[in-house]
DNA sequence: GCCTTGATTTAGAATAATTCTAAATCTTGA
DNA sequence: TCAAGATTTAGAATTATTCTAAATCAAGGC
């Protein structure tokens, strides 16, 4: 039996997203995508898999990375790489930077961007900008203490 | 026997980085210099590896990674993560940006950055900010012909 | 509702990228 | 010349990501 349930406005906007772009709605992107809204640091793959194991424990690695690649395509989280290290998801699709502490690899959302505009970045012809990603490196204020 | 023979100009000043963070002038870090200017395309540890055993058959992967590291450390080299594929490094420390085509992978320098003075970032308090880092996506002009 | 088609998930293998280890070899300064 | 510490090396180990083929699922047509 099935009862016509209202959806939670995040489910409908994540339908709402993955149907423009030709993507279904399946429970195990519902759940990747809740536990990248639940703790909004920044999880790689693995902790992502992790923490989504927790209700759902039959899924698998492969299936974090189809969708993370799926939220990605439609423009529902952001991917970061920073450095060397594992590649780390995003679901605040507010425009901001990240601040990478260069010391201990934390990262911070800082809220403040650079518009295409006010950046002024005139690209060779032929080429099409679609975004612009502003990485902040340094210390943070632990590091930056200890560095002194 | 040494004789005191003349240093080329770049390696006088790989030398002068090295010694200022504390690191040697070694034959290795000489030919990973060497190979990242020889071509300055944005090669992989393992492209520069590759190129470097050239006219260093005994060098191997760990001394490339070492190298690389000793070259950032020092700030003659730029580390560039694009996505989630390997690393890439960047002998050109010219301020500048870099272009990363989302579709096929190819890197471009733009010379063209935004200064921390007119990006107007404020971090919050504690952090402190080393260097901005901006990354362009998009589309390189052949995937985006192709793209129409 | 049933069926077909293509999308999605799965476990596990495979590959790619990076780091680690311990021994050998340099380099520098005393 | 020696000692101490830095660097290199091969190869193993680890980590991150992708691939594979089979099973399951979802959506649209009948």
């Amino acid at each position: 039996m099935r009862t016509a349930s209202p959806k939670a406005p995040s489910e409908s906007n994540l339908n709402t997203h993955l149907a423009n772009s030709g993507l279904r709605l399946t429970p195990q992107r519902q759940r990747v995508h809740e536990v990248l809204r639940e703790k909004m640091d920044h999880p790689t793959a693995d902790q992502v898999f992790l923490r989504a194991k927790d209700k759902m424990p039959e899924i698998s690695m492969a299936t974090v990375y189809n969708c993370l690649d799926a939220l990605v395509q439609c423009g529902l989280v952001r991917q970061v790489t920073l450095d060397r290290g594992a590649t780390r998801y995003c679901p605040n699709m507010q425009d901001h930077s990240h601040f990478y502490c260069d010391n201990c690899g934390s990262v911070y959302d800082i809220l403040q961007t650079i518009s295409p505009e006010e950046a002024d970045i005139k690209i060779p012809r032929g080429f099409r900008l679609d975004n612009i990603e502003t990485n902040l490196h340094g210390l943070c204020p632990d590091c930056a203490a200890k560095a002194k």
